[in-house]
RNA sequence: GGGCCUGUAGCUCAGUUGGUUAGAGCAGAGCGCUCAUAACGCUUUUGUCGUAGGUUCGAGUCCUACCGGGCCUACCA
């Protein structure tokens, strides 16, 4: 047994997220500890909404509430819409915990004594009417370059020029348009990544079989132009973690907080902290899947995100826990999506453009979403949703490969044996026939799933439903049956078991209907078939079972046009 | 501009360290079955593997150029 830390990637809090969000970290990574547990082993599965930030605040001012109690409702709405997708993390925490401010603050005083800490005075923008400092993107004005005046402070959108708010003609803010702007001197702190930039370079060369999209990020960060830049990590806001260098207050930095990127990926640990404070444990039960002196030493850690979020988790958080100096546990595996488009487009909140979380709970079950999504998932290159695709998808796969396997099944033993796994007659070639095909199909799922390869994993796992199908026609019990009850008995019973597999195989995936299909089966108990011949025995003859209703409705050709014009868009 | 990824059957994609007749699912066609959500099974059509060169006994797989698509480029998190 081994012990498996799995991280997803914070979701934001201003807003709920779309699927595109959904299939590029919680989703996948949901699968997999899912997976893991099955096996037997030990694991740890963490998310957490990220509260900090500038777009938080606006956010909140534009609900009209303090920042604090939108960032409290929005967690509760994000954490509704977790558990909708059953998405089974151990804790699902706050970056605006207590454990994650303190930290947080516990890492910058490392970082400080260590050297790693610069005190940099810069210039930023200050807006008088907004009563607060503004990030370039949030500075609006003409490009100097092309003359568009929609251009951002930190680039222009029509040129694509790179800017600085400083650049721009008549800026003005882009929250309030206010044009009262003034420059200021603030003195922040940085994060002197550059200092550690061949310890990640070589750190990153060590790892094994990391996804290219991972490597190629990270190496392009590391060495393009002067190399690694250092980042600065805090920011003039009320909302975030103080500025503290460790339980000390910081010289020169009052007022001030560290800014969400440096703060959130910490809150991996900080949300294990409040797990173990949530099940009323101490301190040693989270710092042994977090620090290697106290327990971490075998902890296989695996990190699931966007490809958005490559750096900060490939340069930014390890120079976090490296230069601490202390025995913090470093990822193992990082495994990035691509992106997710919808009918050929970008997914967008602004325009109203694709599926949110929220809408895609309330027009199908999350099953649906899960298999969909994880058997098309990003991970070669990006990935389109149609509707079209998704119709194909769940009928054919869900409602007719499994959903109907199961059905002919259950109903033909209920009409010539009654609900109870009948007896009589063995089991022979055929069924070892079978029992070999699926054998090496499991081998496969297997392999994939150790591996991340979620979209081969599912394909894998619908060959081991079609294995089933195949067999009931070769074998026909219903022929048979004329014949030869006993014989067809046998057929049937060791068709029953097939169906109790494929609920205890297919739980990464499609966790509420594997529930439902084991509970039929009366085996809510059943385990990983380590043992395939074995588990295909496993219920016995005399054992009861209920006929399920349909397991998957399918979808039918006027509600998929339905859909398709409800979400088309504003435009 | 620079960097990365990608272009394989009508569609969505697999193709391991280069090695015999290039695969799967869907869609199409034919046949079979009738237990089942008109479901299932079998058989089957289609490919100058983006284009042009090159390396090699041999290239979808390596190299070069070009064409097309996508992403990243550090103050969105």
């Amino acid at each position: 047994m081994a012990r498996i830390l799995i991280t997803s990637a914070l979701p934001y809090i201003n807003g709920i997220k779309h699927l595109g969000n959904l299939v590029g970290s919680q989703l996948p990574s949901d699968a997999y500890a899912r997976y893991m547990r099955a096996r037997g082993h030990e694991v740890m599965f963490i998310c957490a909404t990220d509260e900090h930030g500038t777009p938080a605040e606006l956010a909140a001012a534009k609900a009209g509430v303090p920042v604090a109690e939108f960032c409290a409702d929005m967690w509760q709405v994000q954490k509704d819409l977790a558990d909708g997708f059953r998405l089974s993390f151990d804790y699902f925490g706050r970056s605006s915990s207590e454990r994650n401010r303190t930290i947080t603050q516990h890492l910058a005083g490392k970082l400080a004594d260590n050297g790693l800490i610069e005190e940099v005075s810069e210039k930023q923008v200050y807006s008088i009417a907004d009563g607060r400092y503004l990030p370039d993107r949030y500075i609006e004005g003409t490009c100097p370059n092309c003359g568009d005046d929609k251009a951002r402070g930190d680039q222009c959108e029509n040129c694509t020029k790179q800017l600085d708010p400083t650049d721009l003609i008549n800026p003005r803010s882009a929250i309030s348009g206010s044009t009262d702007l003034e420059v200021r001197e603030t003195k922040h702190l940085y994060l002197r990544q550059s200092a550690m930039r061949e310890k990640l370079d070589t750190w990153i060369d060590s790892q094994e079989g990391w996804p290219v999209l991972t490597t190629s990020i990270a190496k392009k960060w590391l060495h393009d132009g002067d190399g690694l830049r250092d980042r600065g990590i805090t920011r003039d806001l009320d909302w975030g973690v103080p500025v503290k260098r460790g339980e000390e207050n910081w010289p020169g930095m009052e007022g001030k907080v560290f800014y969400v990127w440096f703060d959130a990926p910490i809150e991996y640990i900080g949300a294990t902290a409040e797990w173990a404070d949530a099940t009323g444990q101490d301190d040693t039960a989270w710092e042994r899947w977090w620090r290697t002196d106290k327990g971490a030493d075998d902890v296989h850690y695996v990190q699931f995100m966007g490809k958005d979020n490559v750096p900060f988790h490939t340069l930014s958080f390890p120079s976090t826990l490296m230069g601490s100096g202390e025995p913090w546990k470093l990822v193992d595996f990082i495994k990035s999506y691509n992106w997710l488009t919808y009918e050929g487009g970008k997914f967008s909140t602004s325009q109203g453009r694709g599926i949110f979380m929220n809408q895609a709970l309330e027009i199908m079950p999350s099953d649906y979403w899960r298999w969909w999504l994880l058997s098309n998932a990003p991970e070669s290159s990006d990935s389109n949703f149609t509707w079209e695709s998704f119709q194909a998808g769940i009928n054919k796969d869900l409602a007719d490969v499994l959903g109907n396997f199961v059905s002919r099944v259950t109903k033909f033993c209920r009409s010539k044996f009654g609900e109870i796994v009948p007896e009589g007659g063995a089991y022979g070639e055929a069924e070892a026939d079978v029992t070999a095909e699926i054998a090496k199909r499991l081998r496969d799922y297997q392999n994939h799933m150790e591996a991340i390869e979620l979209r081969k994993a599912a394909a894998d796992l619908r060959a081991i439903w079609v294995a089933g199908n195949e067999y009931l026609q070769a074998a026909a019990p219903w022929s048979v049956f004329k014949e030869s009850p006993e014989d067809a008995a046998a057929m049937v019973r060791f068709a029953l078991n097939l169906i109790r597999l494929y609920g205890v195989l297919s739980k990464p995936y499609i966790p509420d209907a594997a529930e439902s299909i084991l509970a039929a089966m009366n085996s809510e108990e059943a385990q990983w078939p380590d043992d395939l011949e074995a588990a295909l025995g496993a219920m016995p003859a005399g054992q009861a079972f209920t006929t399920p209703d349909v397991l998957f409705a399918k979808i039918s050709d006027e509600r998929r046009d339905e859909l398709e014009a409800q979400f088309a868009g504003k435009d």
